[in-house]
DNA sequence: TTGTACGCGTTATCAC
DNA sequence: GTGATAACGCGTACAA
């Protein structure tokens, strides 16, 4: 039996560069200069190997390679809430900028779990990760996953407690000036503000944002302040019947979410309200699926947040190349108009 | 400079075993022998090496134990949509079946297109990952990603065109008969069926549930035949008005999806009926944001595909532990009852 | 130009 | 009970 026909007979085994080799009859050492384009090899042996190689369906053991490089060309990636919507485009910014590179994602869903979370780091850790991506949720800063690790770490979306470690947060703060400033454009003076759970430092920072451009205009929020609730539907219908009836004359309400937007667009409907001749809506997220489907479409922010992993990727990747960052990196949100907001009447 | 203190000068590069091995005063195979928690040695020598694994933070480099072993504890996942909806609790309940075995999962995004996809399923035997799920997009059966590979595979929610191919998908059949037989036994009989985009099996599989229940029970859907259109809240408040118009007696609508169940109850909402009273209303998908937001919440047909992706796993370990299965496997879909349905009153 | 020999970190076999 | 030694697959000095 040639190499051949065995290599053909185990096709569960892979080739090796060994197989490779005997079948091109030449050592080791030479077939992988040959697959590698090093130099000093004749161009007809080179292309004689190439030949086996591909005859063999050769594909070299990156683990073998990795074990000797010292680097293994993967990345962790941690997320602490993989349901929620904000962590699948971030991840699918960052496994897009990692391809490029061609580094594999070890993806590790903790559940919000610390317990989780010290399990995943360590696993990862052990497979000899060149680096890690921590996800946070969206609440607030979280604690930095650990200190002297042998590998750098890059915090998304929630930043890190620890201002030494790496971040890149969405610019919340410019997102509420963004609404605010658009309302204003639109002609608008009484806004009213919805927004969502509280103890959200990014619910705060929004409202800050408005707060602090209608400020400039020598304005101010209708009832000086955000009415906080919860990131739902049901509150923002709520809070809508409770701004109509505080602030009859409100001409646009600014919003936390798309769903609390929503809830709000189906009261002022109910009301008889005419967005946005009576009343302007703006919401947050740019949740197609919400946003493009209500009546009338939903102007609202996007938070690039396919940016934000992508960057986050970038600054890994340079920090694994020795070229390290550090502080917080805000990606900037981009107002998407659709039909909610115009000038009024 | 002692061993110990080599490692604390550089805790950048991670400890060996030769580095325990070198501070516990023995030879490297006792130093493994110990830690692994093999027969022979001594019990002061274990513990005298396990101390100095702890100070040194010695986690075994995996890749060299997967080179040895021929398993690298790894497996692939390549997804087409991750965007959509529906991969997320497919991928977390894979994520959660293979912690269980402290497998690590690769995450590939091939933004449904082939290229990619060839692109990742290279990387990943380049990586000896142990098996893959490709998770295919929620439209139709899609064609083997290869054959003849090295490793085993598992499809996941879309299967695989070739019946030879391990497929996990939910059973569609059952979802639509689960619906009308809810319908049923809240006594509604004048039953219409709104459903998505007609291309896709999916769709046409539920109503074809739907339609056999009901003429089991010598009914059958208004106008013989259900609607189809698009997976949207448009299109459903489009279908609605329709279905209003053409078939007034009606006293129940299916939908293909709750975004569809939206636009219905947005319509009838907007016609006065009342729902359930005049008109029960269910949805697939128990898309929770939108189901349990809505007026009345919807009830609605859970495709539990945190299960497709744990028994997704579970079929593709046992594959990798040789014992390989076959063929498509269909996981029950659960009703999920809301206020959107009840007996007719 | 090509081949030999070694090392990457781990485990298993077999001497001692 | 312990320690050399070989092996996994690959890349690279260095010798031929």
């Amino acid at each position: 039996m040639t190499d051949e026909e065995a290599a053909v007979a185990t096709p569960h085994r892979p080739a090796t560069l060994k197989d490779i080799a005997a079948l091109a009859g030449v050592s080791i050492a030479t077939a992988s200069k040959a697959l590698n384009g090093r130099e000093h090899v004749r161009e007809e042996t080179r292309q004689r190997v190439q030949r086996a190689a591909e005859q063999l369906h050769f594909s070299p053991n990156t683990l073998a390679q990795g074990l000797f490089a010292g680097r293994t060309g993967t990345v962790g990636l941690i997320t602490s809430d993989l349901d929620g919507r904000f962590s699948i485009p971030i991840l699918m910014g960052a496994e897009d900028a990692f391809g490029a590179g061609s580094m594999s994602v070890f993806l590790c869903d903790a559940r919000g779990d610390a317990i989780r979370e010290q399990h995943h780091l360590r696993a990862l850790l052990s497979r000899r990760v060149d680096g890690i991506i921590v996800l946070g949720d969206s609440a607030n800063p979280r604690d930095s996953i650990g200190h002297d690790l042998p590998v750098p770490v890059v915090y998304a979306y929630a930043p890190s407690t620890d201002p030494g470690d790496v971040s890149v947060v969405s610019d919340n703060l410019g997102a509420g000036r963004m609404a605010a400033e658009h309302l204003l454009a639109c002609g608008r003076s009484r806004i009213a503000y919805i927004s969502g759970d509280v103890t959200y430092e990014v619910a705060r920072e929004r409202v800050a944002g408005a707060a602090a451009v209608l400020g400039e205009a020598g304005l101010q929020l209708l009832g000086g302040e955000a009415l906080y609730g919860a990131w739902s539907e049901v509150w923002g219908r709520g809070a809508a019947r409770t701004v109509l009836t505080r602030f009859p004359e409100v001409d646009a309400i600014l919003c936390g979410s798309d769903q609390i937007a929503r809830g709000v667009l189906d009261v002022l409907h109910e009301t008889g309200r005419t967005v946005p001749d009576d009343i302007a809506v703006i919401g947050h997220d740019n949740w197609e699926p919400l946003a493009t489907q209500s009546r009338p479409p939903l102007t609202t922010i996007d938070m690039e947040l396919q940016e934000v992993g992508r960057v986050a990727a970038q600054l890994l990747v340079e920090a694994i190349d020795g070229r390290p960052g550090s502080g917080s990196h805000r990606v900037a949100c981009r107002l998407v108009t659709r039909d909610s907001t115009a000038p009024a009447g």
